[in-house]
DNA sequence: AAATTATCTGTATATATGCGCAGATATACA
DNA sequence: TGTATATCTGCGCATATATACAGATAATTT
């Protein structure tokens, strides 16, 4: 119970739930791309994102100079309707969807 | 967003989800069997709820001495997916399932 | 009115959390 | 090797949170 307890506050944080909310629409996107999105400091971003990790929520894949998050493969039911929360009643929310206009192709020199 | 991120932070806290996983199987029941099922202190429980109340999570009433709680109606798709959640995917937690069993019938006088 | 039962709340305390800055690390490229 | 870009992290600070105890409030019963 603490571990799904420990999920929820996970994501009880806007930034983070953004951000969550972000890459299960956006699917991988690196670092300076969500910092850009959420209009906020990398390293404010970097933080929650290494908060995130090793709850399992995401996972990265360093590719040079950059990091890649994804939403990690949800696990079991309970992950799976998270996951599903996350895509089917946030996608839609203007704050997401401004989030995902902002974000830029061409804040670092990824593809 | 803030609000969305507050349900979550609110389900984030160990005693709160059982709280609610109980009510969402359980149904409306009175603080003092809700104390017993989790086997903690009333003022640990009630502190809870109360924090749980303003947020929309869970409705009151009372009826004599007894105050009855219940998790509110679903008031958009957001609250629709998170309450079937904890029926769906959280009921079946051994957590929970023993929560349910120790729920006295006899810790006051309601029926 | 006094006692009983159920529930809530003020307060103190310990711990956790988020933030911002400055600096560290890692990779790529000239 | 030196520089630039992307990302991470140690630290200090301010705030939020959970908990326990004791006492308050509210309705019921005798």
């Amino acid at each position: 119970m603490k571990e799904e307890a420990g999920l929820f506050k996970i994501l009880g944080d806007p930034t983070r739930l953004r951000l969550a909310a972000l890459l299960a629409v956006q699917g991988e996107t690196c670092v300076c791309h969500l910092a850009s999105a959420l209009d906020e400091p990398d390293y404010k971003v970097s933080r929650h994102l290494a908060v995130m990790r090793p709850a399992g929520l995401v996972e990265a894949r360093r590719q040079g100079t950059w990091i890649y998050y994804r939403l990690s493969e949800p696990k079991n039911d309970f992950d799976r309707h998270l996951k599903d929360l996350l895509k089917t009643s946030l996608a839609g929310h203007p704050v997401v969807k401004s989030d995902f206009e902002r974000i830029s192709r061409t804040c670092c020199r990824a593809q």
